[in-house]
DNA sequence: TCATTTTTGTACCGTTCCGCATTAAAATCT
DNA sequence: AGATTTTAATGCGGAACGGTACAAAAATGA
């Protein structure tokens, strides 16, 4: 890592804050309803800056895609602790998606990556690319905690951790895809319960 | 019906025909890709002529919606024939929307709803409607079949066939999403193959 | 035949779009 | 201090946008 201090004007602003901040204009606009104009006055830069830091307005948006994805991977993560059960598991899964898809300041914004790169996908193969690579993550992560509850037993021998982590991440995609077309949240829940009954069993272990 | 002549001058074109050339448009370039010339080209209309006739272009897109979900409920209908037994009403289910799903000229377009009304339906309060009032209708057309199943025994009393009808379509919207996103078909079978046994129990009933 | 009604085609409106050329500003290097 | 390098800000430019005014065309009604 050169630590050098650089040659030229500094930058005034914080490129990662920045991303965060196109993130939300364009969750709430997606890619092609999202004008320069709008994603320079959400990040207080002019087009020029904002061109100069971060490409054209596909590639801000591959950015802001990019860091969705490592966070919600991060989350993920987080909620899939193999130290505490497969059904808390889930269920906190479905939690956290929640909690992200039924905030926003209109209404319900939904999965980021579900709910603006989806409708991009034809026409711009690099935002298809990120999109299914990016399901692909989820997919195998929890993939792998099922296989880990298989060997332990949290899950019986027969079960197919492939076929039901397909199963528990389009629960999830469900889950993106309704709540931004402004379904209840009882009926999410209802949803996301289901859910983890699907991938844990029905018999609650309270 | 008034089957009178009517006045002026005669269209030239067929309304039902132009909406469907519509969709097209709209169902690879999403209603904010999609231009008033790129539909004025796909329809062999010019914009003064599709203004007249189906007002601007949100509605238009709406009535594009509307058709595709009339389309889409009478094909579900077909699929769910209650002389068959539950199993094969489900993967007919699945196997007709695979097959719009991965139609298209350049990349597989998922389903038209999910793939660019949901990006519109943060904005667009109309299209959010239309496409929660959508979903809603599917599940509740399979929720009908998986009642009767239940009073047949096709399925066991104690079966929740609310829960699994959301189940059921959760299965048809990762179809739908992943399909856009461009996973190959292998995984999508896989897919459809697992919400199979999902809703239907895993014996096969060869 | 001539007025009336509706659709069609051309051309245009003001706006917004994305991207960049250019200059001013702020830092380091010599 | 002066040269150099990088960023910030202003402003423009050509193209595309959605939408419409207006006149020609094609039908019916009288």
């Amino acid at each position: 890592m050169s630590e050098t201090k650089k040659r030229g004007r500094p930058r005034a602003f914080d490129e990662a804050a920045t991303i965060e901040k196109a993130r939300e204009v364009f969750w709430d606009r997606g890619f092609e309803g999202t004008s320069l104009d709008a994603l320079s006055a959400a990040t207080s830069l002019n087009r020029p800056s904002l061109y100069g830091a971060f490409g054209d307005k596909e590639d801000l948006y591959l950015g802001t895609l990019a860091g969705y994805r490592d966070d919600s991977l991060v989350a993920m993560e987080e909620a899939l602790d193999p130290s505490l059960p497969l059904r808390e598991n889930i269920a906190e899964i479905y939690r956290r998606a929640l909690s992200t898809y039924l905030s926003g300041e209109t209404s319900a914004r939904g999965c980021f990556l579900i709910g603006t790169a989806t409708a991009e996908a034809i026409q711009h193969s690099r935002v298809r690319d990120m999109l299914r690579q990016s399901l692909e993550a989820f997919d195998a992560e929890i993939e792998a905690r099922l296989m880990l509850a298989v060997e332990r037993g949290e899950l019986p021998k027969e079960a197919d951790p492939k076929a039901l982590s397909l199963l528990a991440s389009s629960v999830m995609h469900s889950l993106a895809v309704r709540a931004r077309a402004g379904a209840p949240r009882d009926m999410l829940e209802d949803l996301a319960r289901a859910g983890v009954d699907m991938v844990c069993g029905r018999a609650p272990q309270k």
